[in-house]
RNA sequence: GCACCUGUAGCUCAGUGGAUUAGAGUGUCUGGCUUCGAACCAGAAGGUCGCAGGUUCGAAUCCUGCCAGGUGUACCA
């Protein structure tokens, strides 16, 4: 209805002042009206005439020429224009189309995880491969063909890290891992990097001996080094894919990994040596400065591919595999000028055209107290998050449901501000009160409920339909559903549809005090309200990856 | 040092030009289940929107300066 509304008010504007404006409608307070717009006070600059002028004018217009839309408008004090519809102007737009302009049609690569094999995945790498596979629903639902990828880092020191601890465990001997149990592979590799990332710290010798491992991921010449390392890097894989599946993620078309990325890297910046890289202390640098970056090292000194050449090397490959329009890399904010490099690079040696790649920044996941337990370092392993929350859930109901779990724990991530730090608190994060995954879900159950028991049939709107004071809340903000979508598909924005749902939600737990449904005489109504309710967040929830319970 | 980000209620966060009382959740206090699911609802208390100027009819929001915190800044990713 909004852009209805800004149509008709636009037209009346021009048509009666002969200039071009684009006017603006927007909720109010309910108290001002259904919708408002600002746009006397604009004009009035303009025309050097009284904003309450202005906008008694287009009232008494807009009274006229549109007495069927609109119940009442009045003029507000600094010259707003407030606008109360008729009842069957309030509802809900049935065409659920978010497709979106600029989205339409494009082909997006991208990166909806990135967990390393070879050690235990932490609430960063959590936080990463929901925004970064919730993104990728936004952007399917805005029309855009969508290939989702992850890319890992399978060589490099934290594998030397790993291996050093797994191969003082087994012996040397590979086939010693026969006794680690299936089921307590993934604990098993995230202890071992933890093993030897301590003693890396501790033992000058050992430290030594884990560069030597680390160097050897690269090389693979060792057979029983490698044996070791592919059981490993298979198992990670095994336990990450079931991590994210908990995590509610889809799953990815093509894995890409940093032992096959750094050639084509290398490869690039040679190609390129004198052109866009430069040999410095025996290192091939790209000189950022010259770009209002800085300088960063592609190849080191020992001729092998940094990150910086690996991720050079990934985006050529992505190319290859996917010809996007668009390439998104999903990381945490740290990486923000690093990657202005890394892109800024590709576009010089015409990797991928200018603009094409995105790095989509989430913020950091910290601790809000230092005391807790079960962690390694500083990093929580986000197998602990499920247990905890699981505990927590299990208060309620003894079997507790899969799709609760996503729920809660996607919606504490996803209703953040995209880009803005997390602030980990167990309680909260655990919580199920409030402004929660739960929360949502327990309305959509009781919705659900009230549908399962009435025996009325409604399928679409009442014919005649009205609406009392008690449920007018809940008919505005589901009406809000269109733009909010749109909004957060335009402005690729979680946090948007989290807040909106949040808010649908509570208007539907008040209209559900308030007012009796089933055996009422205005059932017909209300369940139609209902029922547009569920929809509605079942909708919105499941692009964030979502499933929306019908019982809890 | 330079660059970027952040600073809003005890805590965790929304709000980036609009409406005499700046919003949620949480925590504290109070009230509400013989009535469609109380993982809910209602109410109270709680804020110099980091500080100081400026622009504007109007500023948490825009501009300038300052203060505090975080991140990045050549061979880790």
């Amino acid at each position: 209805m909004k852009s209805e509304l800004e149509k008709i008010i636009t037209d009346l504007v021009n048509e009666k002042f002969n200039k071009i404006y684009k006017v603006d409608v927007f909720r109010p307070e309910t108290k001002f009206g259904d919708f408002s717009t600002n746009i006397a006070l604009k004009l009035a600059k303009e025309l050097n005439a009284s904003s309450l002028d202005i906008a008694n004018q287009l009232a008494d217009d807009l009274r006229s020429q549109f007495s069927e839309i609109f119940q009442e408008i009045n003029v507000a004090k600094p010259g707003f224009l407030n606008f109360f519809l008729r009842d069957r102007y309030l509802l809900l737009d049935n065409d659920l189309n978010f497709k979106n302009e600029q989205l339409k049609d494009q082909v997006i690569v991208i990166e909806t995880n990135n967990p390393n094999p070879f050690k235990a995945m932490h609430l960063g790498h959590a936080l990463n491969a929901i925004i970064g596979d919730s993104l990728a629903n936004l952007l399917e639902i805005g029309g855009a063909r969508v290939h989702r990828v992850s890319y890992h880092g399978d060589i490099g020191s934290h594998v030397g890290k790993t291996m050093w601890a797994v191969l003082k465990h087994i012996n040397n001997d590979p086939k010693n891992l026969i006794s680690v149990e299936p089921n307590s592979r993934y604990k098993f590799l995230a202890d071992m990097y933890s093993e030897g990332a301590k003693a890396y710290q501790a033992d000058i010798n050992i430290k030594a001996e884990i560069i030597s491992l680390a160097d050897q991921s690269y090389k693979l010449d060792d057979p029983i080094y490698k044996q070791v390392y592919q059981t490993c890097k298979d198992w990670s894989f095994e336990e990450l894919d079931e991590v994210l599946k908990r995590l509610g993620s889809k799953t990815v078309e093509r894995r890409y990994l940093e032992s096959e990325v750094e050639p084509a890297g290398v490869e690039i910046v040679k190609k390129n040596i004198d052109k866009y890289f430069f040999l410095s202390k025996g290192a091939l640098i790209f000189r950022g400065e010259d770009y209002g970056l800085f300088t960063t090292v592609f190849v080191s000194s020992s001729d092998r591919g940094l990150y910086a050449a690996r991720d050079l090397g990934l985006i050529e490959l992505k190319q290859r595999d996917f010809s996007p329009d668009k390439s998104m890399i999903v990381t945490a904010s740290e990486q923000k000028d690093y990657f202005k490099v890394v892109i800024k690079a590709s576009e010089l040696c015409q990797i991928a055209k200018i603009g094409e790649t995105n790095n989509i920044t989430t913020g950091i996941v910290k601790l809000s107290s230092g005391k807790m337990s079960s962690r390694q370092g500083d990093a929580i392993n986000i197998v602990w998050l499920f247990d905890e929350i699981t505990a927590e859930l299990s208060k309620y109901n003894k079997q507790v449901s899969q799709d609760l779990l996503v729920g809660a724990i996607r919606y504490q991530f996803l209703k953040v501000k995209l880009g803005s730090d997390i602030v980990f608190d167990i309680k909260q994060s655990i919580s199920l009160q409030g402004n929660s995954g739960p929360y949502l879900m327990y309305a959509h159950a009781r919705a659900q409920s009230i549908i399962r028991k009435s025996k009325q049939i409604i399928e679409s709107v009442p014919d005649d339909f009205n609406i009392e004071d008690s449920e007018r809340n809940l008919v505005l903000k589901i009406a809000d559903f269109k733009d909010t979508m749109a909004k957060t598909i335009s402005q690729l924005k979680p946090h948007l549809l989290c807040l909106y749902l949040y808010e649908l939600s509570q208007e539907f737990n008040r209209f559900y005090e308030k007012n009796k449904v089933i055996g009422s005489d205005r059932e017909i109504i209300r369940l139609y309200l209902v029922k547009s309710y569920a929809e509605v967040l079942r909708t919105g929830l499941l692009s964030l990856g979502i499933k929306a319970l019908d019982e809890m």
